[in-house]
DNA sequence: CCTTAGCATGGTA
DNA sequence: TTACCATGCTAAG
């Protein structure tokens, strides 16, 4: 790596020079990973950081620093490492860029994409991010001295276990700095420039292709320098990519080239905008780079997110986690990548999956499966030696590390928990922290959501910020007049509630906080995969009903009811609506109804009359009602036995996290309850589902509760209701059931008047049906039946889930997402659990327009659309054979307590007369009315006798069950199919499989 | 028989 | 359709 080699002649390198010398000083580095070799007078100049003023003083290119003044050229290769382009505009010296970002109190960090693949985005969108030169995740080339034990550059390119990475280093790369801090413009500009030489960064021949060598001043602090990553081409990789790296931190360290140092993907195309994506992916698929440009690369087929890591990688470091993991130092820390530890990852093997870009982009490349030694520390500055190695795996790799199980045990880590990596620059120590599942939080409460020493988030900051950002996301939702985009809302607004939930526990003394899950991360076994969704399931439905349940009508009015997917939403057209502080509703000794909410500061429960609303951040101070308790320092009425027994379920679903592993499974199966945040605290003082069928009762229902779910009707085992009934509950219930119903009325008269014009054409309507594909999916249900038998016979159905009419609720919607869900009999027996908790069918009461629908078990068939949806499923021999297989399964048969028909999605209870619109032509709207007049009078008897939901699926249902024992419709679709056959979808398929 | 290493499989996005 | 990756499986130690 000598580099005195290069010098032609001794002529020094210095363009503006030439002088002939007979020794040589070391300058820039060039691309061939050469020093220019310099005369004295320009060595001594380019060492004193001097070398633009001395030749480039006429030169254009000259800015000031926004923050403290100071001239930078930034037209030349030798200063290019000495500034960052803000994204404002303007440039601000290294120096200043550095003391930025370690003061700046930045939310979060941001996540990788935003300074790795896409960097013009991440100026865009990091606004408070005050990016310093290597605080961008880099390439492990950058930081070298992670692996092996190698503490210093030098040392990395004389012992690097990559030969090539030795020459590799020295040489000169564009870094992604210059384009990370790039102004849009100035981006595109200067990458042109880049592009056509105008910039020559790294072309040989000229003065400036070469840049900072390992002699630098302070003038070059941090400068950027450039190891060329070229141990990619250790295997995969057959050229140098550009990057510039920052250079060493000070003279004191005269040696060490790159200890910061962002780099480029080398094998992005370095047209504009650039997409710097192949930070990540690295090694696999670099290209080679041109002189001026780099090559376009092929860019790997992956497709997904192209270039970028999942999202569920991005770390989200906090910066409180920084600041900690900093604070011994005044290094950068540099945020790499998050990964939440799946069984496996936290099990006794002891490795560690690695994303594969992940590992990729910044972990050394290695093309021996037999991988490389990696030094890591932890936040207590322990060091751990893990393997990193790979796999070959389907023509690709997979990515682990080996060895971590000390570690993770000394971190008390456990699957769903979550390790981040980040280096600490410019040492470049790779450093392994990690965040318990409890604290996982969205990247905007990362500054807030504060870790203690035990990396527990303080309730207090992380709960503030959850319930702004609910109260926020769904203000905003519902103040644009709702939408889908309520529901979408609504979801944010359950991961934040969720995380709330987490800390509730936490605040409740739970030592170990429920684990979130993160939608999207597979974790554990199929079945527990299956239950994270059916998880996922939970909170959504919970989500909307926590939604509404929380808000309270505006002053302005009182919103107005709509349907969307089966979801019914309370529209405020004028106002947001206010968002309540969940509350615990209780009976005081007088026997009052009073109810107990938390404060949002000091967490203490305080007592509140039962009719006072709260807002969504409540403290003491707001305590006009006790004046002596008005203030965080009163003590806490409540005692924690007292607060035990009001939120029975979470600290019995705490004990039980404890217990066996079936039981932790059970826990799991409650998390998605758990995330209902405050919401659960409301819950009845009963255990949580032991299954989820064991809720019988209605969870949340108690006097006085208004909840959206508490005013459902009763599912017959709580509170029964007499038809005369003013409470609250019923009131609502009637309230809705009304509004309801007259919108039916409308629109069924509108359709009425349309179905008779079509009955005057019976015969178009059959043939329209004949042709349809609704026609179909119902030969396929019969013709299939006997295929499910074994299914049905084993366990489809359920003589209880029958008896008790419980049948599927499915959004349609839904079941098309989540048809390859639906495929899975865990899932649907899991669903129809579901079903089985009132709460849930109340819950739906959104979807399930019509609550006698329910109860009358007037199982509907989906609008055509699901029906097509479903056909093609049922069509798939595969669903039929996964269907199969999930029923050879034992485990699967023995999870199938009571489970769904193979048509189970093809009775929606969410029928929606809302959607009469929807109806086809053959449409029997009167039936439809005399159903909906039927149900109204259902739920009159209901109400009157109390009896559940599932009791009175007999009753009434003759009118709407066809005569072929057919499953009947609440609305046009079973009208389509009335009309035009018997539908003997029914309960043929899934009800009595073996009547076919 | 237990643990480990490595590969294979299949679910998921 | 494909890549990724969690985890199962099995041979080797």
């Amino acid at each position: 790596m000598s580099s005195s080699a290069a010098a032609s002649g001794n002529v020094c390198f210095n363009s503006n020079c030439k002088e002939f010398v007979e020794k040589t000083r070391k300058g820039w580095r060039r691309r061939t990973g050469e020093f220019a070799e310099l005369c004295d007078r320009c060595g001594s100049a380019y060492d004193d950081g001097k070398f633009c003023d001395a030749f480039h003083l006429n030169s254009s290119g000259w800015r000031s620093c926004e923050s403290c003044g100071k001239q930078i050229h930034c037209g030349c290769i030798v200063s290019f490492h000495t500034f960052v382009l803000l994204d404002a505009g303007g440039i601000e010296c290294i120096a200043c860029a550095r003391k930025s970002f370690i003061l700046t109190p930045n939310p979060a960090w941001p996540p990788p994409s935003l300074f790795l693949p896409l960097q013009p985005e991440r100026i865009k969108d990091v606004n408070n991010w005050n990016p310093i030169a290597g605080s961008g995740p880099v390439p492990w080339r950058q930081a070298p001295s992670l692996f092996n034990g190698s503490t210093n550059q030098n040392e990395l390119q004389h012992k690097a276990p990559f030969p090539e990475a030795t020459v590799s280093i020295d040489r000169l790369s564009l870094g992604e700095r210059p384009f990370a801090l790039l102004s849009d413009n100035n981006r595109k500009d200067s990458c042109e420039k880049l592009m056509n030489g105008k910039l020559k960064i790294g072309v040989p021949g000229t003065p400036e292709d070469g840049y900072a060598g390992s002699n630098r001043d302070e003038a070059h602090k941090s400068c950027l320098s450039a190891p060329w990553q070229s141990s990619y081409a250790n295997s995969e990789l057959s050229a140098p990519s550009f990057c510039l790296t920052v250079g060493s931190a000070s003279k004191n360290e005269p040696t060490v080239h790159s200890k910061v140092s962002v780099s480029v993907p080398q094998q992005t195309t370095l047209s504009i905008p650039l997409p710097l994506g192949k930070q990540l992916g690295g090694h696999a698929t670099v290209d080679s780079a041109g002189e001026t440009q780099v090559r376009s690369s092929k860019i790997r087929g992956d497709g997904r997110g192209k270039n970028q890591l999942l999202p569920r990688y991005w770390p989200r470091i906090t910066d409180q986690e920084l600041r900690r993991l900093s604070e011994d130092s005044n290094s950068v820390i540099t945020p790499l990548f998050e990964k939440m530890l799946s069984a496996s990852d936290a099990g006794r093997i002891g490795r560690l999956v690695l994303p594969k870009k992940c590992a990729e982009a910044y972990f050394p490349p290695i093309s021996n499966p037999e991988g490389l030694p990696l030094k890591m520390q932890d936040l207590k500055g322990k060091e751990w030696m893990f393997q990193f190695r790979f796999w070959p795996n389907n023509n690709s790799r997979m990515y682990v590390l080996e060895g971590v199980t000390p570690c993770i045990q000394s971190m008390q880590l456990q699957a769903g928990d979550t390790v981040t990596f980040s280096r600490i620059e410019p040492e470049g120590k790779l450093v392994m922290g990690c965040r318990k599942a409890s604290n996982i939080l969205t990247a905007d409460q990362g500054s807030e959501a504060c870790s203690n020493g035990n990396g527990v988030a303080t309730n207090g900051n992380a709960s503030t910020k959850h319930t702004k950002s609910s109260e926020e996301v769904l203000a905003n939702s519902t103040k644009k007049g709702f939408s889908s985009t309520t529901l979408v809302a609504a979801t944010s607004a359950r991961a934040e509630i969720k995380m709330s939930d987490d800390l509730v526990n936490e605040s409740l003394g739970n030592n170990r906080p429920i684990r979130c899950k993160r939608k999207g991360s597979t974790m554990g076994s199929k079945r527990k995969r299956m239950r994270i969704d059916n998880d996922n399931l939970v909170e959504l439905k919970v989500t909307v009903v926590q939604a509404q349940g929380l808000m309270r009508p505006p002053s302005s009015g009182a919103p107005t009811v709509i349907v969307i997917e089966g979801c019914e939403f309370e529209e405020y057209e004028e106002d947001a609506p206010i968002i309540g502080r969940p509350t615990i509703p209780h009976m005081d000794q007088l026997g009052e109804k009073i109810q107990w909410v938390q404060c949002e500061d000091c967490f203490k429960w305080r007592k509140v009359p039962d009719n006072v609303d709260l807002p969504s951040r409540w403290t003491c101070s707001d305590n006009s009602c006790d004046p002596e308790r008005s203030v965080c320092s009163a003590a806490q009425e409540l005692t924690a036995d007292h607060l035990r027994d009001l939120l029975p379920h979470i600290n019995k679903a705490s004990k039980k996290r404890k217990a066996s592993k079936q039981e932790m499974d059970l826990v799991e199966t409650l998390d998605g309850l758990d995330a209902l945040a405050h919401l659960a605290i409301l819950e009845e003082g009963e255990t949580l589902p032991a299954s989820p069928q064991a809720t019988t009762k209605h969870p949340r229902h108690r006097p006085g509760c208004t909840c959206i779910v508490c005013i459902q009707p009763p599912s017959g085992k709580g509170p029964k209701h007499k038809q005369s009934c003013d409470c609250n509950v019923c009131k609502s219930v009637k309230r809705r059931f009304k509004t309801l119903m007259l919108k039916r009325e409308k629109k069924l008269s509108e359709k009425e008047a349309e179905a008779t014009c079509q009955k005057l054409q019976p015969q178009s309507a059959g043939q329209l049906l004949d042709g349809d594909d609704i026609q179909e999916p119902i030969d396929d249900a019969v013709h299939l039946s006997p295929q499910h038998g074994e299914l049905n016979n084993e366990g489809s159905v359920d003589p209880n889930y029958l008896n008790e009419k419980k049948s599927s609720v499915e959004d349609p919607n839904y079941f098309d997402e989540k048809k390859s869900s639906v495929d899975d009999t865990n899932y649907l027996s899991e669903k129809i659990s579901s079903v089985d908790d009132p709460s849930y069918l109340n819950e739906k009461e959104s979807s399930v327009d019509d609550p006698n629908c329910l109860n009358e078990k007037k199982l509907s068939v989906d609008d055509p659309n699901c029906l097509n949806e479903k056909k093609s499923a049922v069509d798939d021999p595969n669903y039929v054979d996964e269907r199969k297989s999930s029923v050879d399964d034992p485990n699967c048969l023995n999870e199938k307590k009571s489970s769904a028909s193979p048509f189970k999605g093809e009775f929606d209870l969410n029928a929606k007369p809302d959607r009469d619109d929807e109806l086809s032509p053959g449409s029997d709207s009167g039936s439809m009315m005399r159903m909906i007049k039927r149900a109204a009078e259902q739920y009159v008897r209901h109400c009157d006798n109390g009896s559940s939901v599932g009791n009175q699926r007999d009753g009434d249902g003759a009118g709407e069950t066809n005569p072929g024992n057919c499953v009947i419709v609440s609305g046009s679709h079973q009208a389509d199919v009335d009309h035009n056959r018997p539908l003997p979808i029914s309960t043929a398929a899934s009800l009595a499989p073996n009547d076919q």
